[in-house]
DNA sequence: GTATATACGACAATTTTAATCGTATATAAA
DNA sequence: TTTATATACGATTAAAATTGTCGTATATAC
């Protein structure tokens, strides 16, 4: 319960590993992964699924691999989790409407607040005080 | 991803559908159930932890049920969460040290830091607020 | 050309969560 | 004292989400 997944966790370790790399020369998916104990081809799919978010930028072929193009000072912890994970709530009724026992819950409110204070707190923290 | 259970979800119900009981008079896992919608047998496992825990107090028999008997307020929702689903964390490596890529990983001492973001706002909130 | 990289969808395995089932025990009330 | 209804609790199954693998296509440095 209310752990981040595998996903948000490899893409992390990647994103730290190339804002440490000199001169933001590229990495590639397979030196990260061989380096951090991750599976390659998983990392790779991370990695592309960050290149269409626009965090990084993908450079083919050979000696080719991924760097950082996104200002990572400017995106929020929250905003990366939903861009790799979906909208970020403690329930789903946060944003579904489709829950069937809406009338009946009595906890939806309280549940609003945590929730609020959850986003809040992931809204504070940007990309570049975790990774740097 | 950092969603709750509804192994908890289902004890926030109950607690508070006890709360707003008047006189603290007790409540049976099947009227709770039917109520919300939730499977019964489910329902009573759950509110046997939470009387094993101390939070609640069941009387055996017909006419029996499921009472308060915590200080709610003295109770964080930290406390309530750990409680039904040990410890909270956002990656297993907050409480186990035998993850084994320790000595590569570069995101630990960041994680730590979220982590306890996360653990202070659920330990500012106590389960009286959430349930009244 | 060839080797090495990204791109991407389909599929399989694993793990976690959710739910069910069976049986035992306690007790209020007829 | 019998019966119905409640809690107690472990075993098992089902469902869902997560994690990982595979195959194939495309780009490009050398």
């Amino acid at each position: 319960m209310l752990k981040i997944t595998r996903k948000v966790e490899y893409a992390l370790i990647a994103l730290r590993h190339m804002q440490q790399s000199p001169n933001n020369s590229v990495s590639s998916a397979s030196q990260i992964a061989s380096k951090y104990g991750i599976p390659q081809h998983l990392l790779a799919k991370i990695l592309q699924q960050m290149t269409r978010d626009g965090l990084i930028q993908a450079v083919k072929g050979p000696t080719g691999g991924y760097k950082i193009k996104a200002d990572l000072k400017k995106i929020s912890l929250k905003d990366f989790f939903e861009k790799l994970e979906g909208p970020l709530g403690l329930m789903d009724c946060y944003f579904n409407t489709d829950c069937l026992q809406m009338k009946a819950c009595n906890i939806l409110s309280p549940i609003q607040k945590i929730n609020q204070n959850m986003r809040d707190m992931f809204s504070k923290t940007t990309l570049l005080e975790i990774t740097q």
